[in-house]
DNA sequence: GTCTATATCGGGATAGAC
DNA sequence: GTCTATCCCGATATAGAC
């Protein structure tokens, strides 16, 4: 869905390419050098310019794919016919199960759209996101009387700040409240898809 | 409160220090010259290493700072005999007119927390701060029968979520749902603090 | 205390052999 | 396509003059 002409790469570039992904996301694009990507993907150094011409080009594509992972794909929850409780519950499970799966993307995109914030019009474009449809739909649901007066933008920031900074903030939560406990730390976190379910629609409710 | 026999430091040793607060805090510590911070503070390189030996103990000192303003301070709000509503209501707002003043901060410690997980001990001794206190403290309103059976981790995560994240991704967040308007951002954000209180307040009533 | 000069290393990037 | 060799620059850090 999100990719484009990925069957005739090559199969070196699409090493270099989750090796990029892997260091970058883990170390940012100041953290990170040609070498260590080349040493991840078990290549020399030169060939990451042959394929990519420079860090910065390297990096935009790393970039592109983890924004991908920041920014919820949610159109085609939004656009269904169920109600606003279950949309709620669907989005902030599935996101909430996503960032859980990729854990180091949060703190990246924070750090690199305060780093490079200009980046984000070009990057934008790549994706296809479209957040007015969010904005939309809870318009339309209010006017149907099924949601208190609230503003949607409020409310989308509550439902991302309590999804995402968890995952960004984990190696201090985890040590202070967790004992540093890795699986306790996740069993919080799946707790919190329904304690985040139930603070977001009980803020809405008439 | 925070300070330790700061009176005798030399003017060059403080200009020191607030040019690389600003510099570090901006970029972060990979993204960050020596060069730059000399520049910054108007004096010369060797000068940072006269003063602070590396680059590293620099950066912890700016760390130490930084964290203190990320951590909320809310002992003596605890601790005082306020309704548990008033209570919630002055951390919040005492919380992020702190994070509005130090705009970067939140994203720096997100990145260098992930970066560097293993310094937050060494630098949790310097800060003396105290995370029980607001277990505590919460669960002795509960007994009371002032608030809902809400386990207060969750209940903790929630608030620092709602007030962290909506400065850390300012960015992305401005440019997307408020045309990269400043003011208007702004007073969204100051609009956050009554609605992150209700959001809050309601979490937990009986 | 403050500067100049320098040592040493690693970074990104390119040319060219194979 | 892949490697070796190399260029050039900027980085942290230190030695030593003043």
């Amino acid at each position: 869905m999100v990719k484009k002409s990925e069957g005739d790469l090559s199969s070196t570039e699409n090493r270099i390419l989750d090796a990029a992904k892997k260091v970058f996301i883990a170390k940012g694009f100041n953290g990170t050098s040609m070498q260590q990507i080349a040493t991840e993907a078990g290549i020399h150094k030169s060939l990451l310019h042959y394929y990519f011409r420079s860090k910065d080009k390297l990096f935009t594509a790393v970039f592109v794919y983890a924004f991908q992972h920041f920014v919820p794909q949610i159109q085609e929850i939004l656009i269904s016919d169920a109600s606003v409780s279950l949309k709620i519950e669907r989005i902030i499970n599935e996101y909430m199960d996503m960032l859980m799966q990729n854990e180091f993307i949060p703190s990246f995109i924070l750090h690199e759209i305060n780093r490079d914030p200009d980046r984000l019009y070009e990057i934008m474009l790549h994706t296809g996101i479209n957040p007015s449809i969010f904005l939309d739909q809870f318009t339309i649901e209010r006017t149907k009387g099924n949601m208190r007066q609230v503003d949607p933008r409020h409310l989308l920031v509550n439902i991302l700040s309590l999804c995402i900074f968890p995952i960004a903030a984990r190696p201090l939560i985890q040590r202070v409240f967790f004992s540093n406990d890795n699986l306790a730390y996740n069993n919080f976190l799946r707790e919190r898809k329904s304690v985040v379910t139930k603070f977001i629609i009980q803020s809405i409710q008439v």
